[in-house]
DNA sequence: GTTTCTATTGTAAATGAAATTCATTTCTGC
DNA sequence: GCAGAAATGAATTTCATTTACAATAGAAAC
């Protein structure tokens, strides 16, 4: 299985656009952990770590990671959004409280059957989904 | 069935707050047509109908609308959410062009057993949940 | 009906995520 | 190396959303 950044190169050869070190850096950065991130999170990731890259420059990068297939949109909260990897790692859904923001993931191997069902239909290239589940949170539904 | 103003009252009365003209004018105009709607839009309609209503008064309500099980947020798109009615009209998902934006909406009945399912395992009180799907329409995966 | 208490309103200002500008730097192909 | 194009960081702008605040007006108690 080739690497997020070997992928990412590919990608960003075939468009015709460059790769950089900054760049390099900040998709290192998001693979290096397993979770969810945001700019401002990932910002301050990389600044902690001495690496002197702007914001701007993530902003700028995350339409292609979206478009190589790398990571995906998972939720908006706290007025930004957060994004998840979806290369090589199991795809899996939220279960979100609506009161405490608590989020439990979850797996539903359906969905896939869904997306080929709607490929199908509707003509379309299918790269993936969001699945959320929203509710209250078994503390929180009790003060509701 | 209950009309969407006497839940919101009702919601309102049990949570000790007040219901208003202003509110009552927002909540008619969102439940006048079945579609999706964002804050500005939702302004410039009630704009353009001569009611003078401010903006915040809509930000100020989203909250208690999506509490009360009216609304739902639908998707995140052009820098700001879109949210959709829940309430006696029938769920539906959406199929999205990551390129140019394009919507088809679409019904899964297995997603309610999903919830009913999580629901019971993680002890949440579910209120509902949302399905997108993403990829490419058929004019845009021409151009990828 | 009047009083009192406090939630709600609109206006204006503040906040903060995201996008953009621009001068400078750095790839990449020739 | 050179030329042209793309990317960078700093600073600025944009724009959705929130907040502050003084004025208004529901709603419950009297």
């Amino acid at each position: 299985m080739k690497s997020e950044i070997e992928i990412f190169r590919e990608f960003i050869r075939k468009k015709g656009l460059r790769n950089t070190p900054e760049r390099e850096t900040i998709i290192e950065e998001i693979f290096a952990s397993h979770d969810h991130f945001d700019v401002d999170e990932l910002y301050l990731r990389l600044k902690s770590k001495k690496k002197k890259i702007s914001k701007p420059s993530i902003y700028r990068l995350i339409p292609y990671l979206l478009e190589s297939g790398l990571i995906q949109e998972a939720y908006f909260e706290d007025g930004h959004l957060h994004y998840e990897h979806i290369y090589g790692h199991e795809h899996h859904c939220h279960l979100r409280c609506l009161n405490c923001g608590k989020i439990i993931e979850f797996e539903e191997k359906y969905l896939k059957k869904v997306e080929n069902r709607l490929a199908e239909k509707y003509d379309f290239l299918v790269k993936g989904h969001k699945f959320e589940v929203l509710g209250y949170c078994p503390k929180c539904k009790a003060h509701i």
